[in-house]
RNA sequence: GCCCCUGUAGCUCAGCUGGAUAGAGCAUCGGACUUCUAAUCCGACGGUCGUUGGUUCGAAUCCAACCGGGGGCGCCA
């Protein structure tokens, strides 16, 4: 890659220059201003002090250095500013990056082996199996599912997980629930309103245990739409399956040898505040019924068992559940930086800007499934991966489904239908693309070829970045750039027609053909699939 | 009271492992279709990056305090 040999360059003439000591690494980053060139470095300003020289002089130095022997694609090497040291590039650097996106393609190009077959495991939605999947659990579906698939491409061995709290009393009143609608009568005190009881209780048979009928009905169901939004599961753990093989007294034990446990006031304890948590916490009530906490605890010890590294995606309503979370993960002896637990802020849900209430006990709930129907999936997940989960979001269902300007699922669906209708036109032509090799890529000096190609380097970057951040969006406003850049190349060059050479068509199709890649690579990772006419 | 997230253009948001005149979309105003989809492109307008200090050659970015917004602090799940 074109910035670890000017590193290199850079590293060397440092080294000719007898500075000392050394730099750890070399920085190389592409200046926000073009008039800078098109990398640049920092290195003088932030290595001159311990070397005891003067910034602008060593900049001044590594630039005669260099520019007396140019690295491969440099056209000149130039001080700025307070120290600055720029390189100005002929456009043939680019024209490597496109060989390098057709070469190694779609499965190949910008999927960095940052995680070295490291085991990880995303665990996300995790509905109880009470009804179906919500819009509430929408954004951290998108997220997580994204995140995973950042995982999987950057070298890390992912298991995509889904936790169904099938034990406990709100079963019971589910099934209560179920069993109350099926006989025409209102649900118990507390049980579920929503109208899909009804609707399923009237397909439920006579002869069965509403509970566990109405689990795996309820588990169908998200299974279904979950699919349709682009996310599914590798396993689906169920929080019973805890007890029938007794983790939960096994982690209890665990827990106890380790010496992290007390009793107290008929309870026992975990004693977190040894561990980071603000307070202790109850593990056994004093009636002898377990908390929440502790199968929670025997289940992130067996994921342990399974995964080198854990992310849970959780919503903001359940961030005061973390530190408890990493005390006893603690305590049983893991790295707490082994559990990462990111938290989603929440979804305003609109309606042509009217807030949508959402309530699980009135019923009035509304189901991924209708934010699908109403916006495709396509649209949705790309609304929710448009902006960092660390701020809230307010989401217009109207607006996502309208395909006005506002909306930007159309603008990128648009540049890839646009690809593909230069195909559609070249096959009408009767011009057929010739290999790369055979194919001049030096005619691409436009500004829009070049523009481009130079977003299309930066997917490597990107990827990395959003990988190790668990920040999907990342890549959705890469996307965007790209269209942006696509769009305008679009409008100002032709790939084939009246004015337009054979050996520029040729070569613009295999930029074209890169845009596609690029667009591809990053619109998988969102989950996002786009059409090819429009 | 304590904890987490957040405050950037009229609106919605990028940018945050510190870098050189702070970006995009929408909105407003003005331009561009005889050729691959004008669902597009180009230009203009628009910002003391919540406030005050600190660290640094350099801060939207790091640190502290304060102010404003959201969420959370159960032997509930």
């Amino acid at each position: 890659m074109i910035r670890d040999d000017l590193a290199e360059a850079v590293r060397s003439a440092l080294v000719a220059l007898a500075v000392e000591p050394l730099p750890e690494q070399v920085a190389m980053e592409r200046p926000a201003n073009r008039d800078h060139g098109d990398w640049s470095s920092n290195v003088a300003l932030a290595s001159a002090k311990k070397a005891g020289r003067n910034p602008r002089e060593l900049a001044a130095q590594l630039v005669d250095h260099l520019n007396a022997d140019l690295p491969a694609h440099v056209e000149s090497v130039e001080i700025a500013g307070p120290g600055f040291v720029n390189f100005r590039l002929a456009p043939t650097w680019l024209h490597d990056v496109l060989t390098e996106v057709i070469t190694e393609g779609e499965a190949g190009y910008a999927a960095p082996d940052v995680g070295g077959g490291k085991a990880v495991n995303v665990e996300f939605v995790s509905a109880n199996p009470t009804g179906p999947v919500h819009a509430g659990h929408a954004r951290g579906a998108a997220h997580g599912d994204s995140v995973a698939r950042l995982l999987a491409r950057t070298g890390h061995k992912v298991t995509r997980e889904f936790y169904i709290n099938d034990r406990g009393v709100q079963m019971q009143l589910y099934g209560a629930s179920l069993a109350a609608r099926k006989a025409g009568e209102e649900p118990p005190e507390g049980g579920y309103q929503g109208e899909y009881i009804t609707d399923w209780a009237a397909g439920m048979p006579d002869d069965v245990d509403p509970v566990a009928w109405g689990e795996d009905r309820a588990l169908a169901d998200q299974r279904e739409v979950l699919s349709a939004f682009g996310v599914d599961f590798d396993v689906w753990y169920r929080e019973l399956s805890l007890v029938e093989a007794g983790l939960i007294e096994e982690a209890l034990a665990d827990l106890r040898e380790r010496g992290v446990v007390y009793d107290a006031d008929g309870a026992t304890w975990l004693r977190s505040t040894d561990f980071g948590d603000d307070k202790d916490r109850v593990l056994v009530k004093s009636d002898g019924e377990l908390t929440y906490l502790m199968p929670d605890i025997a289940y992130h010890r067996d994921k342990f068992s399974r995964a080198d590294q854990l992310i849970n995606i959780w919503g903001a309503d359940h961030h005061g559940y973390v530190a408890r979370m990493k005390a006893a993960m603690s305590a049983l002896g893991h790295d707490p930086e082994e559990l990462d637990v990111e938290i989603v802020q929440l979804v305003d849900l609109l309606k042509d800007g009217e807030p949508v209430k959402i309530s699980k006990r009135a019923g009035n709930l509304i189901e991924l499934r209708d934010v699908i129907d109403e916006v495709g999936a396509d649209a949705a997940r790309l609304t929710y991966l448009l902006q960092s989960i660390d701020s809230r979001q307010t989401v217009d269902l109207a607006v996502v489904a309208s395909q006005g300007m506002e909306n930007p699922v159309f603008y990128v669906q648009m540049a890839h239908a646009r690809i593909h209708g230069i195909a559609r036109r070249v096959v009408e032509a009767g011009v057929t693309r010739v290999p790369l090799a055979d194919t001049d890529l030096s005619v691409l000096v436009h500004e829009r070829e070049v523009e481009l190609l130079r977003i299309l380097s930066d997917l490597p970057d990107v990827v990395a970045i959003a990988a190790r951040d668990r920040a999907p969006h990342r890549v959705t406003t890469w996307v965007r750039e790209l269209a942006g850049a696509f769009h305008g190349f679009y409008h100002d060059c032709y790939v084939i027609g009246d004015g337009v050479s054979p050996e520029l068509t040729q070569a613009r199709l295999w930029l074209v053909e890169s845009a596609r890649i690029g667009l591809a690579i990053g619109l998988d990772l969102l989950g996002v699939s786009a059409p090819e006419s429009m």
